[in-house]
DNA sequence: CGTTAAATTGAAGATCGTCAACCAAGGTGG
DNA sequence: CCACCTTGGTTGACGATCTTCAATTTAACG
């Protein structure tokens, strides 16, 4: 169904990333052409793929079309921390703009499929489209207030309630881009949950079983299926307002 | 010691911002007038003040001049989590510039002397000041790096990692200004930290003593006093490169 | 069909939270 | 000036949550 979806739209790279900002604010058919002007070439990624090493000079920007992107730091253990996991229609990789260089690595969890737009270009629709510029700065903002509410689950919520606000994000986002109607692809493994809500694997897998039997929601063979969205959204305290999809800058 | 290093600069209120713009690029005397001269008015507040209220319309940025702010969020049971704590010199609030409004709260820590920037002369900035905007917009990508940092730091961290990187990550921002150098005024409460770390504050108050008993730290009467930097880092896996203090765009 | 990665479950243990008591400091009002 | 009160700090005992370790099952794939 997503897929069906997605081939549906296949043609146009940025089809998802207007469809998110038009939630914020009116872009103009102008606009959409600037941008998707901008777009250098289109790659396909494995799962598993490393886009942006830590450290590594930046010139591109990337935005992701399809697939799952995390951005993720480790420790020298071993352990891993995602610190956002990314969305068809994220500008992944716009923090890399300004700051030249990543204190983390973004890797694909997925195989994806990424455009991959020249920081030239960048500064070009920073000169000549100061209203797009502005709506692509927001995104980096709500991806700021995205991390701030991790920061609240990992600090305070119990191990339930962060998978369920894990996948409560996760269908809020896709449905913003027409990915999810209390049923979505999630290719992901327990170990990549894990790893985005500060558990262990076997944690999660718990987690997931009570969740699974108290009929809010399954996870199975890479599909998430949402029986009581209501019910989730209460063991997790979700509150879209952090998403920022109504608001209406210009 | 901090309240003298305060006083000898407190004339001017720019002066622990350009210090720490200076360590990422060069600012002419031009772009700092143009900053001073952006100030509407000088505020100060009360510890426990609330600067911002969530979902409140914003009309000002707030810059940090003198004192702690927190950015927190607070769940239904009372639990709160401070997202980021922000430094003197910090430009609290560039956030809300585009959001219009915040998803969290800011209130200030303790006593705070803050300056108000009218969100119209910050257009104005934009407009006239390429430069000093970019690097205005790079301290708010800078955030984002310290809140992932802080993600990985609750997902992953022991406890007494947790407090230890804390107490390392203001050692290092209050050096940029000047405030620290192995001892440093921090004026909260054991909560405060607490709630900064995700844990409770009797365990906070444990970890402290283990860091003392190891000779490693100590937090007593609202000073922080290093014997081991080193050490301290160490436990914490403190690594500043998220800072990004070397960084030299243009 | 065999091989490997991922999912699942149980048992045991560590870390951190909860509860409760007590202490110290600082401010207030009589 | 001092009793009182409040807030924050400190400590111990106990318990819950989550991790670790290990074994087994299931699914995915050549």
């Amino acid at each position: 169904m997503a897929a069906l979806a997605h081939s549906v739209r296949s043609e146009d790279p940025i089809a998802n990333l207007l469809l998110k900002l038009r939630r914020r604010d009116q872009v103009s058919e102008h606009e959409a052409d600037k941008l998707r002007g901008s777009i250098e070439k289109i790659n396909h990624c494995l799962g598993g793929n490393v886009l942006v090493r830590e450290g590594a000079p930046l010139s591109h920007a990337v935005l992701l079309i399809d697939g799952y992107v995390a951005r993720y730091k480790d420790l020298a253990d071993g352990q891993r921390q995602i610190t956002e996991l990314h969305v068809p229609g994220d500008f992944v990789d716009l923090h890399g703009f300004l700051l030249k260089h990543l204190e983390h690595h973004i890797g694909c969890l997925t195989p994806a499929k990424v455009a991959l737009v020249p920081h030239e270009r960048l500064i070009e629709l920073s000169e000549t489209e100061p209203h797009l510029s502005r709506l692509l700065w927001l995104s980096t903002l709500i991806d700021a207030a995205i991390q701030r509410e991790r920061i609240l689950t990992l600090g305070r919520r119990s191990a339930i309630a962060r998978v369920a606000h894990l996948i409560c994000e996760l269908q809020m986002r896709l449905d913003v881009v027409g990915l999810a109607d209390g049923k979505f692809d999630l290719p992901l493994t327990q170990i990549d949950l894990a790893d985005a809500t500060g558990l262990t694997a076997v944690h999660v897998n718990r987690m997931l079983r009570q969740l699974r039997t108290e009929g809010l929601m399954s996870f199975q063979r890479g599909v998430v299926t949402i029986h009581d969205l209501d019910g989730l959204r209460r063991i997790a305290e979700f509150d879209t307002t952090y998403l920022f999809l109504d608001a209406a800058p210009r």
